[in-house]
DNA sequence: ATGAAAGCGCTAACAG
DNA sequence: CTGTTAGCGCTTTCAT
């Protein structure tokens, strides 16, 4: 069927040692040898079976990445740039979608570990259920999770500074003289949500604004999700003067819903959005948002896990990077409708 | 170090034969002994090795999926939807990006062909190189080209009918009066790019429209070449009062260059792209598209691919199939502007 | 510098 | 129904 080292071997007159030796370019052999079998192996069309070199080497030159939806621009972006760091030193990526799911993410990272991935980037998609993640981490496959921390695991991490990325947008919005703010995000189960409603909490206390727990909504991990709950929240009875969503999905549908309901961003209220999205400054308004780097993160995370498959032991352990993140105040924040009732001008 | 199916064998007191019949539900074992397995395989934690599994099968329930840019949204969703389908029947994809480079996409390919995946699904990045595609195919591979037909070569491929989308978006432009359209896409070595030019002029044709050279335009693949050469396009000494952008990345960098240039759409010029984005219908104006049903793409290639690997032969040999896009006409399309003095009224 | 041979973890004849 | 054994294609001691 396909052509092996023993047919390169013999057709080069040589022991399937030497073509080993010649091929993979270690140990002794002569110039001569080498030719004679880097020719025989380009003659035959001879194409190295990388599942058996990792059976007996141990390695495989993958790498896992385990996420949520990979349609999602924050998960394709950071795909994008962790991927460029990995393939530049001959990995490859294999991408593992849990839409969200727990279970799902088990399976994913078992499947992984049976691979033999030679390491895995997860983002996990639950805050309580880590069993996997350590039963990877302990069959020596190098581990680290990207945007979302499990506070009661000893595992590496590279994520952005959620919580005062949520607080300097809250801050902000209350600044225009905002002091009914909703919070919208996807499950609460997902740790980057938690760390950005602390964020958004702590901003309210610190300007003295009470916590009003009708203006927190959480939703799916969809657009659809998001559309709806934006509709609920757009045309409840207590309608916030603005409206921090904690992701680009959040945030999208809510403009969808916005335009459908004919509410006025920012006349009738306020957005900023997490996540920054190039189409963001083609809206009008144009959205105002707290970026993320994702190119750092992206390049931090192959770099942190390129050390860990290497076993560089002048790292500390775990290793936990945040990258800050940065406000950017575009047209969709204003100060709130004049005719709000309930206005509550800043202390500051 | 880890625990093999030799470790379960002997604490369950059975030979590694009946191991991994217990383990891989495959021929006579008695219930009794099954059980004693599966028990002893929990107690001591194990997880098969699908590596060496994959050695002795030769097939390793991994498909290749090699894309020009997993940032692209256009990619990005088709990877979703591949990779659901995929994932259902026990497939995990393996995700290469080329940078629309073929040097990368032949690197890519053989990489996957060394690591054993049973399928490659493929968006070549040119028309006229196509050797690895070849010889992947010829050692044993399933492979189905997506998006991007190969004239050349006889291989299976689902993609979306893009010289009609093409034809009936530059007919639309047509019957609203335009006679100076423009053509942007990315290189003309991408085979969808070529079929969209092939429509545009085809529907010029049939208009009794000149073709006019200076109006056909082609970039790189990367938002920042779309924006700089819309920035010349919308500069240049005959502004054409349409354009066709043959893709989103092309299209967006077009939105961003009119803004910043003060180009008005359509009151300037008219815009319709390939390829809808959730978010065109958010701008103002809200963007014309052709849409490519991506759902049904990536279905379409997962069911096809998978038929291939399970070497399904009632299919043809080679499959290809077509879907059809359509055209949907929003805000960025109108008449052009009445002080054209070219204005050339349809006949009709 | 080169070759013989062991073995990575698993499946699949084959024999019993 | 169960166990013994021969590999899958490759790397890597260990001799020579």
């Amino acid at each position: 069927m396909s052509i092996t080292i023993r047919d390169v071997a013999r057709e080069a007159g040589v022991s399937i040692a030497t073509a080993s030796r010649a091929l993979g370019n270690y140990g002794y052999i002569s110039e001569e040898k080498r030719a004679l079998v880097v020719e025989a192996a380009h003659k035959l069309g001879y194409h190295p079976h990388s599942l058996a070199k990792s059976l007996v080497t141990g390695t495989t030159n993958t790498v896992g990445f385990v996420v949520g939806d990979i349609e999602n621009p924050f998960f394709a972006s950071l795909a994008k740039w962790v991927n460029l760091s990995l393939a530049a030193e001959g990995y490859t990526l294999m991408v593992y979608t849990t839409d969200e799911n727990v279970e799902d993410e088990v399976r994913g990272v078992y499947s992984l570990m049976g691979k033999q991935v030679d390491g895995m980037i997860i983002a996990p998609a639950s805050l309580h259920e880590y069993a996997h993640i350590l039963a990877a981490q302990n069959s020596g496959i190098a581990v680290v999770l990207v945007d979302r921390f499990l506070p009661n695991l000893d595992v590496d991490i590279v994520a952005v500074d959620n919580f005062k990325g949520a607080y300097d947008a809250v801050q902000a919005l209350i600044k225009l003289g905002h002091s009914e703010i909703g919070f919208v995000s996807d499950s609460l189960d997902i740790a980057s949500n938690v760390e950005r409603l602390e964020g958004y909490k702590q901003a309210l206390k610190d300007a003295h604004i009470p916590l009003m727990a009708g203006f927190i909504e959480t939703t799916g991990y969809t657009l659809i999700d998001g559309y709806r709950k934006a509709v609920s929240v757009l045309s409840g009875a207590r309608r916030p003067t603005a409206i921090f969503a904690a992701s680009n999905f959040i945030a999208t549908g809510l403009l969808l819903a916005a335009r459908d309901m004919d509410v006025q961003i920012p006349a009738q209220v306020s957005l900023i959005s997490f996540d920054d999205m190039e189409w963001y400054k083609l809206l009008t308004p144009s959205i105002s948002v707290v970026a993320q780097p994702l190119e750092k993160v992206g390049q931090a995370v192959a770099r942190l896990l390129l050390k860990r498959m290497r076993k560089d032991d002048r790292l500390q352990y775990p290793e936990k990077i945040r990258i800050p993140p940065h406000l950017i105040l575009r047209e969709s924040t204003a100060p709130p409708p004049q005719t709000a009732e309930h206005l509550n001008p800043p202390r500051s």
